[in-house]
RNA sequence: GGGGCUUUAGCCAAGUGGUAAGGCGUGGGUCUGCAACACCCUGAUCACCGGUUCAAAUCCGGUAGGCCCCUCCA
């Protein structure tokens, strides 16, 4: 398995601390709102790395958090509190809010089958943990308090921008314009481990901690939820591009102080959905969920193929000419693959063979254009029967998750395919009887009730839409 | 201002030194009462300029365009 590793900025040989065994971790949504079809985009990204781990035999421990406080609280464009505004907005609590954003998330996740990974828990579950930690850094000097509030103090490190090239003296504080400078920082670069005090006064979830009551800062979480649930040692850490500065490089900081050695190996990183104005925004105006397409007629595992038919580590600009093209594309797809045979024996060589290519691709920083040109080569491949067809794809299935092999189960009452029979053959006798315009009224009627009549060589067969 | 990524046919897109995969769409054809389905055929010298090389979409330099990050956005 070849992947790219951020850190390194190259395509590396994928080999886990543990042989066969792969802690991964995932940056998970921040649930105070809609996750849009770019965060699912990246999720897709993820899950296909997971399953092509699996895939290839390792033994994979997946874990994801979810952002429910610490950065609930930020800055809109007009200075608003977010999440005062989503509780304006909805009525609710903060933790109501945190849960039904969680639930809508999983929703669409689900929807483009993605796997849940093993462990998926909450920030606000894991206080003790950031506490623990944040703790051990105030002993061993890595950390300060300052006004009211713990930061972690980067001058402390031989190189905090391991991720990226920046230089500190480079960064422009403010760059983004809601971004104030804070003065009880030591460095620029500092960041909070723990709030008591800050410029978001209404902050509703607090917890009680040595330096007072507050709430963790951002970073904190998922190094706390890390290495709760994966231990010291990180094979991988992934999320989207634009967290490798501040998140990740924030996590690497901290958690390499604390546990005093190195702690993740492999950086993975998923590129941008945009659409035609640039990068997608939860503050953008409307936002455009999985759930939202599919209720507009658009087949979720169509999008899935959207991201799958491009590369994570690549933009890809969303629009509905591309989404319909994908959508179209899988539907012809499934159809060839519905029309292949069952019978037969599989061809042990045949499937060999075509399995190494795929795994050839697929192992190769995530290929999936290419993988996906596998199964097309295979299906056009005239010396190979259906069955090792059928068996391959099944096999190719694990990764892509596109459902291929999965028949269309649409509901039909018995009445209804009654009615269809006999319309189908009230228009063979009008067709005999060269009654086409009979016929096709049939054929419209039916259309209207969502059936579509199709004839083949063999007959009148229907399509349920 | 600094850092990173990116630019291949109408569209999506692979390709990392040796004469441009694949898919969608378009057009043409077979089939068909018609339509749809299916099947067959159909297209680009790789943003631009210069360099390295026997050979470059692929390496180097420059120009132009697009995107992301620079303290809480996947």
């Amino acid at each position: 398995m070849k992947i790219y590793n951020t850190l390194t900025r190259k395509i590396e040989d994928f080999i886990p601390r543990e042989e066969n065994k792969v802690k991964l971790y995932t940056c998970g949504p921040t649930v105070y709102h809609y996750a849009h079809i770019g965060n699912i985009r990246n999720y897709i990204g993820h899950d296909v790395f997971d399953k092509t781990l699996r895939y290839l035999g390792y033994d994979v421990t997946r874990a994801m958090n979810i952002t429910d406080v610490g950065h609930l609280t930020s800055d809109s464009d007009s200075g608003e509190d977010k999440m005062e505004v989503a509780r304006k907005r909805e009525g609710k609590s903060s933790m109501e809010i945190a849960k039904f954003y969680t639930d809508a998330f999983f929703e669409d996740f689900a929807k483009v089958n993605c796997k849940m990974p093993e462990i998926v828990s909450p920030a606000t579950d894991n206080i003790d943990e950031y506490i623990k930690i944040i703790t051990k850094l105030l002993e061993d000097g890595y950390a300060y308090e300052s006004g009211g509030n713990v930061y972690f103090d980067i001058s402390k490190l031989e190189n905090y921008y391991v991720l990226t090239n920046n230089q500190e003296d480079d960064l422009v504080v403010g760059a983004r314009e809601s971004v104030e400078e804070d003065n009880n920082k030591r460095n620029q670069a500092d960041f909070a481990l723990w709030f008591t005090t800050s410029k978001f006064e209404n902050h509703e979830l607090t917890w009680d901690s040595p330096w007072g009551v507050g709430y963790p800062g951002w970073h904190i979480e998922c190094t706390g939820i890390s290495i709760k649930y994966l231990g010291e040692y990180l094979d991988v850490h992934g999320g989207g591009v634009d967290n490798i500065f501040p998140h990740h490089t924030n996590e690497i900081a901290q958690s390499e102080s604390y546990l005093g050695h190195p702690w993740c190996h492999y950086w993975f990183h998923n590129e941008h959905l945009l659409d035609e104005t640039g990068k997608m925004s939860k503050s953008n105006g409307a936002i455009l969920t999985v759930s939202l397409l599919e209720k507009n007629g658009y087949d979720p595992l169509g999008f899935r193929f959207m991201c799958l038919n491009s590369h994570y580590r690549k933009q890809l600009v969303f629009s509905y000419e591309a989404l319909e093209q994908a959508i179209s594309t899988l539907q012809k797809l499934k159809k060839k693959i519905a029309s292949l045979g069952t019978d037969g024996v599989e061809d042990k060589n045949k499937f060999d063979f075509y399995k190494n290519r795929f795994i050839d691709e697929i192992s190769n920083d995530l290929n999936t254009s290419n993988a996906l040109t596998v199964m097309y080569d295979l299906l056009k491949d005239n010396e190979v029967n259906d069955k090792t067809k059928r068996d391959l794809i099944a096999d190719f299935d694990q990764v892509f998750s596109l459902d291929l092999l999965k028949e269309e189960e649409k509901q039909i009452d018995d009445e209804l395919e009654k009615e269809i029979a006999e319309k189908i053959k009230e228009r063979l006798e009008a067709k005999k009887n060269k009654d086409f315009a009979l016929a096709d009224k049939i054929r419209d009627n039916l259309l209207a009730k969502g059936v579509k009549l199709v004839d083949t060589r063999e007959g009148t067969t229907y399509e349920l839409l």
